[in-house]
DNA sequence: CCTACCGATCGGTAGG
DNA sequence: CCTACCGATCGGTAGG
């Protein structure tokens, strides 16, 4: 079993029972193999939990970020973001729900290097959101790349805990006219 | 030690821990108790969570919702349930962050009654958000009160996570803009 | 409210 | 990659 698919599982297990509650135990038990085999491959459940992160990042950016590169830089690219950044969670590419929404809350408040790590993901993906806003001429791109994100990470949680779809298409009628200003 | 006392520490404890990650032993451990006496104030884990969600309700009622009674229902109201919203959580009224923000991510794939009173909790305060929009005469109030709420979500969010404390300044603007349409 | 205990599971190690 | 094990901690119980 290559550490890539080890991972894959573990992306997705961790989206479900969060970054804490993906226990080397339970991965081995999902892939079949034994506890210190999976164990082996990381030396440890803190660098598990970093590969993990590195694993989500990774889907991240090949499933909303990459695809977006065709689209002119500012306005057009901005949109191409929100477009698959919603998308994205709307098909529940993790299966728990968005991985970086679940691992924010839940680490939030625990320093060390796996909170640096997702929020080095998170501070990427503003970044990118604000300097598109900048090159699309946006007065304060920071305001309206926290704005864009706040409506994703709401639309996740309402469409979770309520169970209503609505939740993308109040989020895509939300993020239209901010974007129409 | 009376059960109200429990509760206090149990609200704080799971705002920075999880439900999931609030024991019964180390909360013993916090207020110099056994595990057993602890335990036999609910009779079982579940029950400790669901009373802890129902405590943390109360403070948010309490801190949040009753004051914002004196202003005029309508757009008074709304402003002041906003502002109360985001003071709320900038003064870190609970320790680990926003409890709902948290028990929501952590529960909205873990079906139950946990889950459930989570999710009326949230309810109630998105329902409380739409009956002051409508009643200021927005064309849509239940797209409002998911914007103000994202917002809100989004501000705890960039604040614990990133630690910049413009996220509320932010969140104020967003909310700002949004009312004076 | 307490001590003392139960089986299960945790992260991690020894040795192969 | 495996079996077998470690001490710690989990939720919960017995008995007082």
């Amino acid at each position: 079993m290559s550490r890539e698919a080890i991972l894959e599982r573990a992306v997705d297990l961790a989206s479900l029972e969060g970054l804490e509650g993906l226990t080397i135990g339970r991965l081995a038990g999902e892939l079949e193999m034994s506890k210190s085999g999976v164990f082996a491959n990381f030396g440890s459940k803190r660098e598990l939990q970093l590969a993990t992160v590195q694993a989500a990042a990774e889907r991240f950016v090949a499933d909303v970020i990459a695809p977006a590169q065709e689209a002119q830089a500012g306005l057009p690219r901005l949109r191409r973001y929100c477009e698959g950044y919603l998308a994205h969670m709307e098909r529940a590419a993790f299966p728990g729900g968005c991985f970086w929404a679940a691992a924010s809350a839940e680490f939030d408040d625990r320093p060390g290097p796996v909170r640096d790590a997702v929020r080095e993901g998170i501070a990427a993906w503003l970044g990118e959101l604000a300097a598109q806003a900048r090159e699309a001429g946006m007065d304060d791109p920071e305001q309206a790349a926290f704005e864009l994100w706040a409506v994703g990470l709401g639309a996740n949680a309402y469409r979770r805990l309520l169970g209503d779809e609505a939740a993308f298409d109040r989020a895509r009628r939300a993020i239209e006219e901010r974007l129409a200003e």
